[in-house]
DNA sequence: ATCCAGGTCCGAA
DNA sequence: TTCGGACATGGA
């Protein structure tokens, strides 16, 4: 049996082993998965290290425009990026682990591990939806007067363009877990059912697959990656998509067509379709309803009143139209830091 | 230690 | 259709 520890480089394992933040992991292991190559954090241990390794890697520019990388990455729909030292992130994209930064309106990108698509460019500018006209889209918006007000000027919050199997699983995930515990769940199921990635900094898993989901044992997704009763939703819906759903052939499908077949997934309600919808078919007209974006439009648009799922929804394809998932990623990320400010008021009220 | 989270499901009115 | 309660787990 391979120790979970022998692919961590031995710096972060003595680090690592005064962390005293337990998590659940395999044979008996205890490894708090915050960030699988512990490189978030680098200001104690082997920061020059892997900074030396990092700054050997083959590095290609993409013109960024008006993209915000930070912005985007933060924006809550994606699980498996990491800081990376101060102004770049490290994640795993498909079978790649990939480091890219930004500076100004061009992005430095490195594969670091696994392999590399075919063209780097082409798929860093399909991934971060970089052709598109976003600047357009915040002007479109802004015609509604109260988006406007607390929408900021510059544009660069974009939607990625992220495979539909690992956005549907994660996003079952989600449902009544908040986001650090999230990412923690999925970076123990990629460890346990993706496969292996090397890189300079240690090894990083890619996320699995529907079959390898699928045939997992309820109780491991259970108890070693601590899925709770999602555990059969999760090996439900990837049985389901392993066996005879194609999702390539989905993405071709009107939203309304696709938005009820998601809704027959096992875990997939409303909020976890749109999301899904958004995220992993890039629908820009989906509007996920969470409790950010019920307390949002509740504060704006209904004067303190609780609408009704049906009237938030009805007024955001009024207001927002074929971008309301554009706006719906502009309050989820304005109420979320106005909230982290003022020091965590329970979304609920 | 205690609360509660990017909700969903299920059964009852 | 709408409403309310249960629900596993662990992060803060």
């Amino acid at each position: 049996m391979t120790s979970a520890r022998e692919n961590i480089p031995r710096r972060a394992q003595h680090r690592l082993a005064h962390r005293a933040e337990p998590d659940i992991l395999l044979g008996g292991e205890r490894l708090r998965i915050i960030d699988p190559l512990m490189v978030r954090g680098a200001q104690n241990i082997g920061i020059a290290e892997k900074n030396a390794h990092l700054w050997a890697l083959p590095t290609l520019s993409v013109p960024a425009g008006e993209f915000d990388l930070v912005r985007t990455l933060e924006s809550g729909q994606c699980f498996r990026w990491w800081r990376w030292a101060r102004d770049a992130y490290w994640g795993i994209v498909g079978s790649s682990v990939l480091v890219i930064r930004q500076s100004r309106n061009d992005l430095r990108v490195s594969v670091c591990g696994g392999a590399p698509p075919a063209d780097i460019a082409t798929f860093i500018n399909r991934y971060f939806d970089l052709s598109r006209d976003y600047r357009a889209i915040l002007r479109h918006l802004r015609r509604d007067e109260v988006f406007a007000r607390l929408a900021p000027r510059r544009a660069g919050l974009h939607i990625l363009r992220q495979d539909p199997f690992e956005v549907i699983i994660s996003f079952i995930i989600s449902a009544n877990n908040h986001i650090p515990r999230i990412r923690s769940i999925i970076e123990r199921i990629c460890r346990v059912y993706g496969a292996p990635i090397d890189t300079p900094f240690g090894r990083a898993y890619s996320f699995p697959s529907p079959e390898s989901l699928a045939e997992a044992r309820l109780s491991d997704l259970r108890v070693k990656c601590g899925l709770g009763y999602r555990d059969v939703y999760v090996k439900r819906t990837a049985r389901a998509i392993a066996d005879h759903l194609a999702l390539a052939e989905w993405a071709t499908w009107p939203t309304p067509v696709l938005r009820r077949r998601l809704l027959q997934l096992d875990g997939v309600g409303e909020k976890v379709a749109d999301c899904i919808l958004l995220f992993g078919f890039h629908r820009l007209e989906a509007f996920p309803i969470d409790t950010w974006i019920r307390r949002a439009m509740k504060e704006l648009y209904f004067a303190d009143r609780s609408p009704s799922l049906g009237q938030i929804r009805a007024l955001a394809i009024e207001r927002f139209g074929p971008y309301a998932g554009v706006a719906q990623q502009y309050l989820f990320a304005t109420y979320r830091t106005t909230d982290e400010r003022n020091g965590k008021r329970s979304p609920s009220e």
